[in-house]
DNA sequence: AACCTGTATTGCATTTTTGCATATAAGCAA
DNA sequence: TTGCTTATATGCAAAAATGCAATACAGGTT
């Protein structure tokens, strides 16, 4: 695939004109036209329908031309920002990480680096499974698991724990006061079982196998709407639950499970300056919340 | 700029031998020697520092690389997506949206999205100023004034409230009880003014001009940690600040901004499956939720 | 110093791509 | 029908890109 030929695909898509296309590229309308064809034969696709009213793609086409933008816009921001030279610490930074650590702990905690950098743009992904550093699908991710990759440059980024928690609200319904020997008597709220995307969540089993969930869901936001509003109990990252002053931590002593979270990187991304700025933040981040990752009171 | 000589720019920088990158290449060195001195003369840059060591990327050219990687990935994923013509309802969507929307509202409402299209991708750039729409920055932007562009498609997502809110330690050491007349004489938190991204924020000039901020922060999540440590009342939005019930909302009746959030997207985006959906799984959520972005209790 | 090794570049013949001129076909409007 | 537009196809000369062989260059070794 001639990358070259997408500048080309894209303009053509635009215009929808393969004349009025060829003439904003200053090409001969016969060079775009075997081009585009060499283009579709890479890609073994029609890319558009030849019609009288132009060029109209096709849905191969239109798919290529959600790509073709991206690629535009990046082409478009080097060319720019090397004419400009201001390439220190400006630009966008992909951070992948866990719907929970990005909703409640990296979202809220920006504000300092936007104040010390204001051209640094993050963008958050979450995933579910994995975010493979290894093909660029972020700068940086935040993993549960250590990466077994061989390419990525690795460090630790912090221990964090999950409690029990529960809402006043279920609590008061509570009969009997909640401790170790009875838990499998409440209502518990947790993941799915077989959708876990790391086996370093199945904390449940961890405690005991005869609790059965009451409410399950992937997604620890819904986890904690369903526990806050007094449907059961869970176990909740401390750093999500700590800040919400209506749930209370139960079995404070007993009932702790500690993991830890990864920094993950590309030798090529790392040695970008903003890439670099912002892992040093994430790590001067979690070193000052500790209290909030591993509460010890 | 011919971009498919930064194909062969990518691989010369990380094999940082020409002679490597040409053999993985397939084509000469000599033929990528001169494509890359014509890639160096496009930009007016030099690329790489031409070492007996091999290419060793200069500032412009790490500075092109980190871009480069991007177009990669996004060439990959097309002819990836295309080969396989799994094209629907699946990619990523990047969101630009403001730091309060995007973290306490957008951010822990996609598990629906998610269940139902897992194969969509989210991302969320959270924008200070504007996203551009026009230059591709984000597919589908959240903008709280109707960007003046004619190439955009522009649709009311919803009308959103703000109310002033105190957290109940501060209530306790207020002496007098607080109402819309005695509003100067209390610790205010805010925006720093003249960072205002839009005049539609500027609520404090539409309720008194008496009132001197002792706390301003360009970022709501910090306004909001500072009114829940009890620094001070503010005027927060409502799909925030009634999720914490720790808040208590003051002067109900009287006080009460209503500002209206726009979707806007680029017409060549709408058309891509993946964005459509989630525009409208984002007019869903805003209907349903209707009630914590305009409490009228 | 002469030589070897690995590197990138240059000269030149060959191949490929390009632009132009021209031809063909298809749709549509007067 | 004719005339207009638009896209594709073809032949061909001019221009550009390519591969190969030769060259240059820097470091280290004999």
């Amino acid at each position: 695939m001639n990358w070259d030929d997408i500048k080309l695909f894209l303009e053509v898509a635009r215009s929808e004109r393969l004349s009025i296309a060829a003439k904003r590229l200053m090409i001969d309308a016969s060079t775009l036209s075997r081009r585009l064809h060499k283009l579709e034969e890479s890609l073994a696709t029609k890319l558009f329908e030849r019609t009288v009213d132009g060029h109209v793609l096709t849905r191969d086409g239109t798919k290529l031309l959600q790509f073709a933008r991206r690629m535009e816009l990046d082409a478009v921001q080097a060319f720019d920002e090397i004419k400009e030279h201001k390439y220190l610490n400006s630009g966008r930074v992909r951070i992948g990480v866990t719907e929970a650590f990005g909703s409640f702990f990296i979202s809220p905690n920006l504000t300092k680096l936007k104040q010390n950098f204001p051209n640094i743009q993050i963008e958050l992904v979450h995933f579910a499974r994995d975010v493979k550093i290894s093909r660029n699908e972020a700068d940086i991710a935040i993993a549960v698991e250590k990466p077994k990759s061989t390419s990525t440059i690795i460090a630790k980024l912090c221990d964090y724990q999950l409690q029990l928690y529960g809402h006043a609200s279920y609590l008061e319904h509570a009969a009997h006061l909640i401790n170790v020997n009875n838990l499998s008597k409440h209502q518990w709220v947790s993941y799915v079982d077989n959708l876990l995307f790391t086996e370093q969540l199945s904390y449940l089993k961890e405690l005991n196998a005869d609790i059965k969930p009451s409410f399950q869901s992937t997604s620890i936001t819904s986890q904690y709407s369903a526990i806050k509003s007094g449907l059961g109990i869970g176990i909740l990252p401390c750093f999500l639950a700590e800040q919400d002053a209506s749930l209370v931590r139960l079995c404070k002593n007993e009932i702790k499970v500690v993991r830890s979270f990864y920094l993950v990187t590309h030798p090529e991304s790392k040695r970008i300056s903003q890439v670099e700025t912002v892992w040093q933040y994430l790590k001067a981040l979690a070193q000052q919340k500790t209290q909030l990752l591993m509460p010890n009171d």
